[in-house]
DNA sequence: ACTCATAAAGATGTATACAACTTATGAAAC
DNA sequence: GTTTCATAAGTTGTATACATCTTTATGAGT
């Protein structure tokens, strides 16, 4: 009965029938129109808030809400982090690349039409520029680098997929990463991309981001065996950590 | 009480703690444990299979589940279905664009070191060259077309996305589409990019795909202003107040 | 007529009792 | 010893009563 209730509510509230802040059926008055107690009303629905459909508010009343990229975001987050497997690894990394490097054209359009909206790339640039002598620092304002290219374009959507898949591969990253004597090289292509972005030439700014990510996912690749075994759902202080960063930083 | 319990649990069984096809605690250990009665528990725990994160049986127990793709694609089936706005369109449809370009590269390669993988390709391709007569038939032929494209990619979150990507797309796709004296210059693109990706020319593929896609993702934009606000939302029009209410339900 | 406090009504949150289903147990029949 | 079936224990599903909060209505006081 609760799967029945949830499957026609979610139905009519995604065919558009409320609007978003509208206040939802009363729960005794889906009691009246399904003939059953609020119990299995209330878990279908706990269902759709789950699904981020409606919230509920004590004394007030059940509101529809609006539909936004946080739900993907947060799924991708869930399947990142439990995937814990080279396969599964190696699709992530492999989605990354394709979003980056697909977004990268809409970024450079972006940044040449509105030199202001670069504001935030540069400031991760030059965080990253001042970063090189600590390899952990380096390794976050890289991640911020990237993931500032990607909101460049302007797309929530691939912006918010991008940044969910930082959890699923934060840790790896940390083990993987680049000796600090690599540092130059890696810095080196940011500044590539950097300029490339920032003067319109979208042809090499891919170029150079395509061949720097798919060189760090070869590492990658090449450790995975090596590295996911030891990873076996163990480690209790992990999800935690990420929890934190779960919040979808997406743009707006 | 009900977030405070669903965010506890979700973190555990995220954190790895329990393995596909284990028994969930029972609710009244739950219960127990957070010194409250069954109700908010079991609100809980349909909040946690919302997410696809358990299941429960009738009268034997609580079951955790394997964590797939498929709770992503479901959460972009929800986005899609809802964001019926040209600015959300544009979105889905650059995704679109950036998916199928960027799982094109796998694709050819697969292509190449295991013909075999290809003949579902080769199946859609033909039956795409055996519709151009119905326009309709054509519509869903090309779509299993770029699909089994991406899917030869053998990136199944990706795929995953991509194929969530219709849903929100058919509608629009089925008022957009070109004039049947169109089809065979749609037909000659979907030809040179078979013919790449089966003969190893991944950049021919690469290059004409993406032409294609934008191609036709310029024509949509240019109706999308008239085409949207078409598109009938029952209006139940309780007024929308207190849609500062509605915050993301992301739990924290 | 207006303001503000107070109560009443209605909404969601929680606790408890019971119903229905599944599985394990054990005794009887073979 | 094996099988079979009934019973009991344990689990999830549902109904009801109550608690708590919010909003609205009411009415006295100004």
């Amino acid at each position: 009965m609760i799967d029945k209730i949830a499957v026609i509510l979610e139905r009519e509230i995604l065919a558009g029938e409320y609007q978003a802040g509208d206040l939802f059926s009363t729960e005794n008055t889906l009691c009246a129109r399904f003939g059953v107690s609020r119990t299995p009303v209330r878990e279908a629905l706990r269902r759709l808030q789950a699904g981020g459909l409606i919230k509920s508010s004590h004394g007030s009343g059940t509101y529809v809400c609006d539909r936004d990229v946080s739900q993907v975001a947060a799924a991708v987050n869930r399947f990142g982090l439990t995937a814990q497997t080279a396969a599964a690894a190696k699709e992530m990394m492999e989605a990354r690349l394709i979003l980056e490097t697909g977004a990268i054209w809409a970024a450079t359009a972006r940044a040449l039409s509105q030199p202001s909206l670069s504001a935030e790339l540069t400031r991760c640039f030059e965080l990253l520029e001042r970063s090189q002598a600590d390899i952990q620092a380096f390794g976050q304002a890289d991640w911020a680098f990237h993931h500032a290219l990607v909101a460049l374009s302007d797309n929530t959507f691939i912006s918010a997929i991008h940044a969910s898949l930082l959890p699923s591969m934060s840790d790896y990253m940390a083990r993987t990463y680049f000796e600090v004597a690599q540092l130059p090289i890696a810095q080196a292509e940011h500044r590539a991309i950097y300029q490339g972005v920032t003067s319109g030439d979208a042809v090499r700014a891919a170029t150079v981001l395509t061949a720097h990510l798919r060189r760090s996912m070869e590492e990658a690749m090449a450790l995975a065996d090596q590295l996911w075994p030891e990873i076996p759902r163990a480690n209790k202080g992990r999800a935690a950590l990420h929890a934190s960063q779960c919040t979808s930083p997406t743009p707006e």
